[in-house]
Parts: structure tokens; C-alpha cells; sequence
DNA sequence: TTGCGCTATGTTAGCGCTAACATATGGGCA
DNA sequence: TGCCCATATGTTAGCGCTAACATAGCGCAA
């Protein structure tokens, strides 16, 4: 009957065996109901499913993992999730994962080094079956745990030429010639490159100030700032003269436009008529929203994610994937 | 001497007990030398630390955690992290877990009660320590779930009357009556609500229609509208009449003045000068760089993050915590 | 009738670690 | 001298589950 229902103040969670003794069957009977239940007879199935149900008995996926060496879990590691394009990765690789029982493990690095290699270690001690991060490891120390975890690697949002394992991502650095490029076609002379330095930004910085010098035109200058877009909205003042500007990502050129609107040198024209051309990256919704709408280089986050998912889960086949990126031309430069 | 450096390809993960025999020692002592270094001697120690290096030891938490029942891990259940504000909560949680040594497991509901609920038995397969969600469970069978699994459960984003555990949130229905207070005084009459129909947002509609019909005007408007801000780019033509606007969120406020633009009705002004006001919730640091400026419900997402993280950590004391909110008036409304 | 193969279930051992309890050693002090 | 205590290390058992290999029962072909 419905006898020995656990005590609900001491209690300790009912486990596999419990569930078996109230069906009367062994452990791995139970164990089978919830992993393979088509070995189970439908019988016996009904009786364990019963006794799981009145006992509220839910998997323990620790044990598990530890039995069978599949923790069903991916370590993803990012420079931060707040307020960053990076979610959108981290949606688009859950959405692949989630469904196929991985649970996601997520770590901040605040592109900070020392920060990054402990969250990496502190990830692999818990024996996930990948590793997705944004960037590659900052150190020598992050790539040799990630080399030796001998599990899947996927780093993404760059394409380093020796990286880990596989990549999925794209160039920074023909981003930033693509950028450079148009506002050299443009007609623009005094060329700014604004946002951080960390070492995507600094590939489109590079891929932006080798294109103009080719052209000929004066050596671009670049502002570094921090990450929160207020410093962005100062940025015109320390440029003077300066008639384009390629900010590393959308908040900081849409921080820049409010400056130069204040500045009285933004108009609702097209990109021609603007004094100072801006272009972003990133290609947030906001930049369609706002007025002028913001040109920029347009980046599949979420695809980026979703493929990167795909990578941890086939091990052969091509690891190396250029998801690109697209110009998107509107009406700020 | 070096002697038996594992093989790298057959490799498996070097364990405790490797590590123990390498230094000489009981696998005990080497698992003191992780947790409680202070009791171990120095001259053990360095020898233990050592073949840990030689050998790349990383402690495997799984079982640690199995054999200690403390996982040092919370699960996290958000409706989506893209593009949201959530993010924010995230991050502020994880920034006051992650140095005490708890790792985060994030899921996401995407806004259906079925997916919450696989993803609530998911997380608590792993046995997190504790569970951060917004808001409350969808479901009778999450809130059982969540009950049943005896430990700390912080709600987040709401003040729900009878939440299972704890919370950490604002008032939605206060937001919105303050908003309709705000815009009654200022002399609006044809007033609507755009946004979702998650229990948040329609607990802020609640608020903001009953304020309303208080004072006297006829009921406002609702428009419900998907997650992405386009469809508010619209919405002006769907709202005849209207002269004032509450937008569930910043970004669905923003695309809501980006087709007043286009209709002609935005101002460079104040929010006296605006045909339309317009306020929304979160306060986007967006809001303060487009023009007019975006009047706001200010709620601090990292705050509410922190102070979950707090929640989950001490079990005593009050359960309860309202962050309050601001409205921070600028030039759209 | 024998024996084979299939289905349903069970037994055994162990994953890698830690809790809880020993044990050994060497002062210090009455 | 004997005892106590602090420090350093070890032993044992077991966390809850699964892999891998039994075993039992049955239908069916030869």
C-alpha cells in the first residue's frame, strides 16, 4: 500500500533503490525505465513508474555521470553576458543543446586572463564533454588544460590560425579592411577606430588601420575605452577633426552618435549627407530603430552558437567554420 | 624519477589516488592538499603538488561531489538570455557565486510552461544547491518539483504573494500604476500598453489599466506583441489616437518611437512637446543615447542577481527582498 | 527432444572522491 | 616518567548510479 512514504522534514532524496524496493525489482530495472524504457515490459514499467511517481523521485545525474563518465554537459565560457551580443551565442548553442539533455555550465571570464584560467579549470574539474568559449584561451596555461582535457573545443567569434581543436566564427581583421574600405570609397579622410582592446577588437582595429594606410591616407587613430557605452558618448571631443569613425561594436557607435547629435553633427539624411560617418558592429536591433539607422558589419551570433554546438557534437568533418560577416550599409555611414 | 608519465593518446584523466602514488602518500592527503591545504605539511605538500603537476592532475568534482552531497553549483532558469535584461541578472549573480567556488547551470524557458518545467527536472538531476529563476513556476508540477528538492529557491523579477521560497524582485503591478499616474498628470487621455503577456508584463498592464480607470479615463489599450522589437515598430498605426504609451520594455519602447518617427510625431524636445509619450522598463543604457532620450522604469537586473546569490547563500533571515524601482523621466514621456 | 536465440531481469563491481574515524609521532608539562 | 594534546597522515566504507556480464524463461525450428 502507500506505506513508508519518506518523512518530508528528514528526508533524503528517495534514490534508484528505493524506487526499486517499493516496485519490487532491482536498481537496474529502474535505472532501464529511465534511460531505456523499451527494454522494460510495459508491466513492470507501469508498477516503477508508480512507485517513482509517489516517492517524487527525480534522477540523480551526479552518480550518473560519475558511473558512466558522461556528465551530458557543456562548459561554456564568455567575457561577459550582460548586455553583449555573446548572449546571443549562448541562446543559440542551449536551443542545439538543451533539447539533446546537455545542460549548459556557464562562466564569465570579464576578459580578465588570470580570471579565464580558473573559470576553465574550474569548468573542466567538472568533466564536461566540451568546452565552447568566446576568443581563444588569453594563456598558455588555459590552452594546455584545454589540449589536455581531451574533449571538444570550440572557439568561436575569431578564427585563430592554430587554434585548439575546431573554430566557428569570422575574420575581425577583414572586418575591419571591409569597414575601412567603404569609408575610404566614401571620400572620408580623417578615419577613428573606437572601443577596446581586447583581442577581436584589436584584429579589427588592425584589419581597419592596414587598409586605410594602404590607400594612402594617414595612419587612422584609435580610442580605446571601456566597455560601457558612456565613454563612447565623449569620444567626438577627443577626436577632432575626425569625419569617420568604426566602432568595435553597435553600443559604442550608437554612444558616439548621441555624442555627435549633441555635437549638432548628426543628421536624419543619409549617410552622404552625415559629417561623420559611423559604422558598428554587431548589428543589434537598436541600430535599426534609431535615427539615422546605423550602418554596420553584421555578425550571426546565434549562429554562430548553433554551429559551435554542432561542432562539439561531431568530431569529424571540418572544424574550421567561417560563418562571415555582411555589410550592412544604412544611413550613419 | 619522471617514470611513468601517462601515454598521451590512451590516456586517461590522472585521479587522486595517481597522484597519491606518485608523491607517496594516501589519496586522503591529496585530497587535503585541494581543499585543506593548512593541514598537510609543507614539505608533503610541495612533493604532492608536484606529481600534480607532472602528471596535469584536475580534480574531478563529480565525484567529489557525489561522495560529499555538495555539488557547488545553483541552477539558473531564465526565459530567454538574448537580447535581454535577464542577462544582466545573470551576470550579476554569477559574479557573487562564481569566487566562492559555485558554478552556474543555466536553462532556458523560452516562455513555455512545458519546456520550464523538463528544464526545472533537468537542473534538479544535478543536484544544484540551489535554484535562481524570474519569475515563479509556470506549473503546479514545478512548484511541487521545486518544493520537493529542499533547498533554497529564490524567484526573481516579481514579488509573487505566495512564492515556495524566497524572492528578489520589484512590484510589476506598483510599475505600472506609477507610469499611469505619471502620464495622467501630464494631461494624457488616450493611453495603451504594448508588450508581451508573461505574468510580468501583464501584471505591469494590470497596474497601469486599473490606475487608469481610477482616475477616471476610459480602460487603455493593450497590444500584445512578440519578443522582438519590430513588431512595436508598428504599432503606432494599430493605436489611432493614442496620446501616451507604457512599453513593457525599453526595447519594444524604443521600436514604438522609431515608427513615431516615421509618422512624424517624435520631438527633439521634452516630454511636454512630444505628441506621444512614451515610457519603458528596464532603462537600457540605449535609452540615454538615442534622442529624445527614453523615459523609464529603472530596475537594476544585476542588483536582483546579487541579491538571489545572497538568497541562496544564507538560509536565515528575511526571504522577502523588494529592490523597488525608479521612474526616471526624460524627454519621451 | 534438443538447443538456439530472443526478451526481461538480475548480479557484481567499481566510477573517483570524501566523511568519519583511526593511528602515529613528538613535544610540553606536572 | 607518564600522560595529554596537537599535528600529520592513514584506513575504511560508501555516495547513487551504470557497464558488463550473467541468468531465467519461453517459443520455435530441426
Amino acid at each position: 500500500m502507500s506505506s513508508e512514504l519518506p518523512d518530508p522534514e528528514t528526508e533524503t532524496a528517495p534514490t534508484l533503490s528505493a524506487v526499486a524496493k517499493r516496485a519490487g525489482v532491482s536498481s537496474i530495472t529502474v535505472s532501464r525505465v529511465v534511460r531505456t524504457p523499451d527494454l522494460v515490459a510495459p508491466e513492470t514499467r507501469a508498477r516503477i513508474e508508480k512507485a517513482m511517481r509517489e516517492l517524487g523521485y527525480v534522477p540523480n545525474l551526479v552518480a550518473g555521470a560519475l558511473a558512466s563518465a558522461r556528465t551530458n554537459s557543456v562548459g561554456v565560457l564568455v567575457p561577459t553576458i550582460a548586455n553583449s551580443i555573446f548572449a546571443d551565442t549562448v541562446q543559440g548553442l542551449s536551443d542545439k543543446l538543451e533539447p539533446l539533455g546537455f545542460s549548459v555550465i556557464l562562466a564569465q571570464s570579464r576578459y580578465d586572463a588570470a580570471r579565464e584560467d580558473r573559470m576553465l579549470a574550474a569548468l573542466l574539474s567538472r568533466r564536461p564533454e566540451a568546452i565552447i568559449m568566446v576568443g581563444s584561451p588569453a594563456t598558455e596555461e588555459g590552452s594546455r588544460l584545454l589540449r589536455n582535457a581531451r574533449i571538444p573545443i570550440v572557439e568561436t567569434w575569431d578564427l585563430p590560425t592554430t587554434p585548439v581543436d575546431a573554430v566557428a566564427g569570422f575574420d575581425n581583421y577583414k572586418a575591419g579592411t571591409a569597414v575601412a574600405r567603404h569609408l575610404v570609397a566614401q571620400g572620408r579622410k580623417a578615419l577613428a577606430f573606437i572601443g577596446g582592446d581586447d583581442p577581436r577588437a584589436t584584429r579589427r582595429w588592425l584589419g581597419f588601420k592596414d587598409e586605410i594606410l594602404a590607400s594612402g591616407l594617414a595612419e587612422p587613430r584609435r580610442l580605446i575605452l571601456d566597455r560601457n557605452a558612456s565613454g563612447s558618448v565623449a569620444a567626438h571631443a577627443r577626436l577632432p577633426g575626425v569625419d569617420a569613425v568604426f566602432a568595435a561594436n553597435d553600443a559604442h557607435a550608437i554612444g558616439f552618435m548621441a555624442g555627435l547629435r549633441s555635437a549638432g553633427l548628426l543628421r536624419d539624411g543619409p549617410a552622404s549627407a552625415q559629417p561623420v560617418a559611423v559604422v558598428g558592429l554587431g548589428d543589434l536591433e537598436m541600430g535599426r530603430l534609431i535615427s539615422p539607422t546605423l550602418s554596420t558589419i553584421s555578425v550571426h551570433g546565434d549562429a554562430i552558437g548553433r554551429t559551435a554546438a554542432t561542432l562539439t557534437l561531431e568530431r569529424g568533418g571540418e572544424r574550421r567554420i567561417d560563418l562571415g560577416f555582411e555589410l550592412v550599409l544604412r544611413d550613419s555611414g
